[in-house]
This record gives C-alpha cells, sequence and structure tokens, in this order.
DNA sequence: TCAATACGGAACGGGGCCGTATCGAAAGCG
DNA sequence: CGCTTTCGATACGGCCCCGTTCCGTATTGA
C-alpha cells in the first residue's frame, strides 16, 4: 500500500500549509473501520473525523465528500505485484498466488473488498476505482503468465485464458468471502496450482461415460 | 425460493388474524431493495414499510428488529438443490453448476450474496443465517458427488475434495463478485467442470521442470 | 353482539448525520 | 513583523430514522 495520498484539493501556496498528518489520519481511520466490519454505509463523516482526531471541517477541505473520500481510500491500497521467479509458468504462478494469499489473510484488505463489493450497484465509480485499482492488474499479471505458458508448452492453448484466471483465483476468493474465518493455510497457493494444471481426473485414465474434450 | 416465511413471533389466536400477505409484502420489498443495490445499512425499517405499504408497527409486531427481520429474509432464499442425473461424476457436477449459474444470473440472488458478505464481521448471525442456508447445503451436494466420484475412479483419490470445491465454485463466484457486469454465459458450467477435471497442462505432457505431484 | 386483535396511518421524543459557519490558536511566507 | 491559511472544536438548521403509542377501521372467535 502506498503510504501517501492525492490531497484532491487545490493547495494554495500562501498561508499554513496543510497537514499531512491530518489526512493520513483520516484515510487510516476509514481503513481501520472497515477493518472493523463497519460498513461505507455506517462510515459517517462525522464518526470518521472524531476518530482520525480531527476537525470535520478538515475533512471537507479535503475532499467534496464521503465517495471522494473513498476513492483515495481505494487508491491508497493499490500495491504492486509480486516479483515473478521466472523459472517455470507453475513457479510464477504460485508466486501470484503466495502474494495473493498474503493479503487475502491480511484483515484491511479482505475487509475492504468486502464492504467495496456491497457497494457495487450503489456506487459504480467506486466499484470501478476499486477494480481498477486492484482487480485489473491482477489479473493482467496472470493473463501475461499464462500466455507465456501457452508458448512454452506448458498451459493448454484450447483453454480460455480468463477462465483459467477464476480457476486459480476463485479457490481463494471463495475461502475468503464464502468461509471467511477460515485462514488460506500455507501451501495453498501450491496446491491450487498443481491441481489445475494437474486436473482432478486420474492420472491417464480416460473415463468412458460423460467426458467431452474441453473445445 | 420458498414462498412463505416463519411470522416469527407468537400469535394469539383470539382477534383478526395477521395478514400474510402483509409479511410477504415486507420481506418482498426487503429483497427488490437489495436487487436495486441498496445496503443493508441503507435500509431503514421505515423505508422497508413504506415500501412494502404497510405500517411500521405492522412491521414491528412480526419482527423484534432489523436483524430478525434480516434473518427470515435468508431464511425465505432457501432452494434445493437440483436432481442430479446421476449418469456420471462430471454430469452430476454440470448439474450443480448450471443450477448455481442460474442462481448466480438471478440479480436477487448475487445482490443478496453480495450484501450478506459486506455483514459478515459485524453481523455473525446473519451470516451464520446465510451461510446455513444457503452455503452448506451446497458443499454438502458437491461433496456427495465427489465423494462418489473417487470411489469410481472418476476423481483422483489423493486431491483435497475442499480444494476441488472450490475450485468448482470458485470461477462462478469470481465472475459475480468481481465482474459483476458480465454474464455467466451458457455453458460456462460444462467449461469449468471439463477444464478441472482435465487440468490446464496439455494431455500427456509431463514438464520438466518446477511441477512436484499433488501431494 | 362483543371483546380481542389486526390493519394502515400519523404522531411522538430522542438521536445522529449532513454540510456550513465561526471561533481562537497555530504555522507558514515575505 | 503582518498576512494568509489551516488547525481542532463547537454550533447551527434541516433531515431522516428509531421504537413506541395512539388513532379509526376491519376482521376474527366466543
Amino acid at each position: 500500500m502506498s503510504t501517501t495520498s492525492p490531497p484532491a484539493s487545490p493547495v494554495p501556496s500562501r498561508g499554513r500549509p496543510r497537514s499531512a498528518a491530518a489526512g493520513t489520519a483520516v484515510i487510516e481511520s476509514v481503513l481501520r473501520l472497515l477493518e472493523e466490519g463497519v460498513t461505507v454505509s455506517e462510515l459517517s463523516m462525522e464518526r470518521i473525523a472524531r476518530e482520525a482526531g480531527v476537525g470535520k471541517a478538515t475533512v471537507y477541505r479535503r475532499w467534496a465528500g464521503k465517495e471522494a473520500l473513498m476513492l483515495d481510500v481505494l487508491r491508497s491500497l493499490d500495491e504492486r505485484s509480486p516479483e515473478l521467479p521466472g523459472t517455470s509458468v507453475r513457479d510464477d504462478l504460485v508466486a501470484l498466488l503466495e502474494f495473493l494469499r498474503r493479503r487475502g489473510l491480511a484483515k484491511r484488505s479482505s475487509a475492504v473488498m468486502r464492504t467495496v463489493v456491497a457497494e457495487v450497484q450503489a456506487r459504480p465509480r467506486v466499484w470501478k476505482e476499486y477494480h481498477e485499482t486492484v482487480v485489473s492488474a491482477r489479473r493482467e499479471a496472470f493473463l501475461a503468465v499464462l500466455r507465456r505458458g501457452v508458448s512454452t508448452g506448458e498451459i493448454r492453448g484450447d483453454a480460455d485464458p480468463e477462465l483459467l484466471i477464476d480457476l486459480f483465483v476463485g479457490p481463494m476468493l471463495a475461502r475468503v468471502v464464502l468461509h471467511e474465518w477460515k485462514e488460506l493455510p500455507e501451501g495453498l497457493a501450491e496446491r491450487i496450482v498443481d491441481t489445475v494444471l494437474q486436473g482432478a481426473r486420474p492420472q491417464g485414465v480416460r473415463p468412458s461415460q460423460g467426458v467431452r474434450p474441453v473445445p
């Protein structure tokens, strides 16, 4: 997560400069509250200011309203993709998923995801920001690895890359979203990657009924 | 979805009986509002009653508060698992996923899932109800099919069944949660099942590097 | 017929939040 | 040093919601 966030308002050069600490405290408070399970709708500007130890006017001086503030909160979550070992497609996939696992373990990011997800229908701009900040970059990283895998022969060329991404990401998502109390155990990344690569069917077996090739 | 919901309050046998229509209208309104993207926190009892065309007292006569009402709303979502063809494990899995796909397409259920997911941290009882009403039964159905598959040799015996379930369910979940605008296209169920069964690796190929067997 | 309970509607006092304004103090610049 | 702007704090009018209570009316069992 980047430590600073854009002031998002014009800053005159005259007079007392704005306190960076105040702005940070606000964003940090929002994240902490979300982490504690507070819904975005339950987050009032008053409460945010109160918890941040900041005057309400200070908040409104930087952000036009709650939506603008939330946008900056999401932008503050920007995190780079991990470095890939490059030894094999399998190892790169494991690295990507392991990164995701550690993020998913962080209550902060899973809480933010949960609350943002709920706002999808009502606040398209918030959702768009989250998608561009968090989701898209991750997908691109996976896609690049998969494309390389196809060209090196490590990945089937006739499989839908989008579907494969969802196959890799889906299990951790399912556990965070549907079984939040469960942890994402160490070694889960490897198990997902190896299972997807290898398939659920016994090796070398061609079952007689009901099986069609992937188109 | 079951059409009726428990009154959740003692009903005296004397006097005018409670109108079933009123109670239904309330639950129906909550579902419709959730469908429109309203967060649970944004749902006020007043608004619910107003939209249901019902006196506020009528709502409070049946439910002690919003949480109790939400619990009954979730209970109203109870839906049976589909009948399984039984021709093969593959076809049974496709049937389960196809059922899920149709549900996911229904804005109602995905909207409810989204909003409920956001309440996880703050309202454990609501989450528990949703999990028992929706999630657990689905998991059991998958588990039964997978166990049968292991015994018939259609599914690897050394794979973690819980992980396999998440592999089957995860992709649709990912699309509904992370890419809500995308539809769940026809044929997705088959593609997921076949890809998971077959694996992402080219058939018959034993890559030289980085691949370890699933433990 | 009558007592009991339901209905939709309206009102109650209490509380929180919104977005703005104003305060005295603080912190920069020239 | 003044001038400007921000700081945290407090207060404002207006709005919505909570949970309860009271209407006048409707619908049941005794």
